[in-house]
DNA sequence: TCCTAATTTCGCTGATTAGCGAAATGAATT
DNA sequence: AATTCATTTCGCTAATCAGCGAAATTAGGA
């Protein structure tokens, strides 16, 4: 239960469940999603940091980046449903659709210079 | 999202969840609760209006007492699929076994003198 | 009608947390 | 080696929330 009730916790924010449907579209870097979100880096970085805690994302350095995409090799049958149920319950909601929109034509080269 | 949010953040307490499951197997009435859960009747009040206004349960007064029950009526989806979940998630849990024990032999004209 | 009992509401406290800006880190490029 | 750039960590603030005890409410029984 008290695995259950940490994944609750974490799903229980806006911005996590935005970056959440995100990256189960594609991968991407903090710049990216700070462009989409319209926050700090510091806010981005922590809330990748509590996702990733609670075992729904991975990050890898890849050259000046770190990328960060969904865990799909967990094991966590938690984590494997609720991703899934997260798809289908929010893909036809507004904000996700516009987010969705957006990381189709970000360009990492020219949105990080802040 | 915004309803989703909402849910999430109404499932991220143990003792709303203790609550959601021992109504699953039968309605109770708050002196009961509380028995259960060892707090206060106004922190037990609190979770169960909480609860309510989620849509995840219905109050009914009967007698002396306010009998509380899943709200099975509901045509929310969200509530619906999240109740089957968490019986399904948690029915093997130490913790609400042992409520489902107790549940089997509350006597509820026993335990309200408080 | 008065009293009792079950429940709810109110005011408070301590803990948690999302947000920010600034400073620190660390790898890539010059 | 020094610099630049992407990201993370730190310290702070404002807001939210679970918990409690006391007071208020409300309905049933004497």
């Amino acid at each position: 239960m008290k695995e259950l009730i940490k994944i609750f916790k974490v799903l229980s924010d806006k911005n996590r469940l935005r970056i959440l449907l995100m990256l189960s579209r594609k991968p991407l870097c903090v710049c990216e999603l700070r462009e989409v979100l319209g926050i700090t880096f510091s806010t981005v970085s922590k809330h990748l940091s509590i996702l990733r805690d609670a075992g729904f994302i991975v990050s890898k350095k890849e050259g000046k980046w770190v990328n960060y995409k969904i865990n799909f090799s967990t094991t966590d049958t938690y984590i494997q449903q609720i991703v899934m149920l997260l798809s289908f319950w929010l893909s036809g909601d507004r904000q996700i659709k516009s987010d969705f929109e957006k990381i189709e034509f970000l360009d990492r080269n020219k949105i990080c210079n802040v």
